[in-house]
DNA sequence: TATAATTAATTTGAATTCGAGATAATAAAA
DNA sequence: TTTTATTATCTCGAATTCAAATTAATTATA
């Protein structure tokens, strides 16, 4: 008969922890990216407007942070929002290194228009858990997030 | 006072469930890329040897779909290996639409090498939850990634 | 003050991925 | 059997991302 050792226990369970982490990941990003795709962005453009909707104005590369994006890729989506028209750049009068981006009137309609729309489908796609699973399943990713994130 | 409706608190966790779940992919897929990259490796093609090795020989098609790349990466990531000459294609006798990857006497080799460090990688990146923990995430996630999947 | 180190944003080039369409083989239907 | 639909792979072009190097401004240090 087969032994498991623990070490070979918690191997399968971080590899199984990991593919379904993945798993749940990218099919609430699919979901997410096909609402948002309705209003003709992607997600790193939404997730860009959506933190300025939500916090305001903020320097470059603070957005980068937030949204997990190299500071070279926060140029071209910046661009990118600008040339829509959503939002705009404006020089950092204390700080000339910075440049903060803010929306404008177009681009905070547009978010009036659809952010509601998004909650509402972003609901939807967790509606699988009840309210205890969700706060549950918030707690323990997060913890292992954390400890993720520092080895 | 303000009151928060039960609709609201629903897209609050769903939203935080959301981002906690980002996050610790993110990170977990980080760490796995960075004990990967050791091996010169990126995270595809390591996914695509891995498979092979532990399940044999694939049809192509049968690999994009388990490490959910669509086909055209496929052609992609199997060309670099099998330049690499980690693996290589195989006409399938029966059905002459198909290709096979297998793994290449040096793939092996390769995998033999790296496969068992790269779990006990992985089991240190989660090293964060204890064993029960990981057991009550995987439930959880697994739950909700199902869910989303066919929203 | 002059020099060095750090920080912010950008430019450039490469890697990776996808979607749409092409090609070819097989299976199903008329 | 002929036609149609499906399946598997590949080609091509576009989009997105990052890393490295660049420019410019600020802060720390000698």
């Amino acid at each position: 008969m087969k032994e498991i050792s623990q070490k070979e226990l918690e191997e399968e369970l971080a590899l199984k922890l990991f593919v379904v982490l993945n798993r749940a990941q990218e099919a609430a990003q699919r979901q997410s990216a096909a609402d948002i795709k309705r209003y003709g962005l992607n997600l790193s453009e939404f997730a860009v407007l959506e933190l300025l909707y939500n916090k305001g104005e903020q320097p470059i590369q603070m957005i980068g942070k937030k949204v997990l994006l190299a500071s070279s890729s926060m140029t071209y989506v910046i661009d990118k929002l600008a040339k829509k028209e959503f939002l705009a750049r404006r020089a950092c009068p204390n700080d000339r290194r910075v440049t903060y981006a803010y929306l404008t009137d177009k681009g905070t309609e547009l978010m009036d228009g659809i952010f509601p729309q998004h909650q509402a489908a972003m609901a939807t796609i967790f509606a699988g858990l009840t309210t205890e699973e969700k706060e549950q399943a918030i707690t323990l990713i997060k913890k292992a997030g954390l400890f993720a994130d520092d080895q």
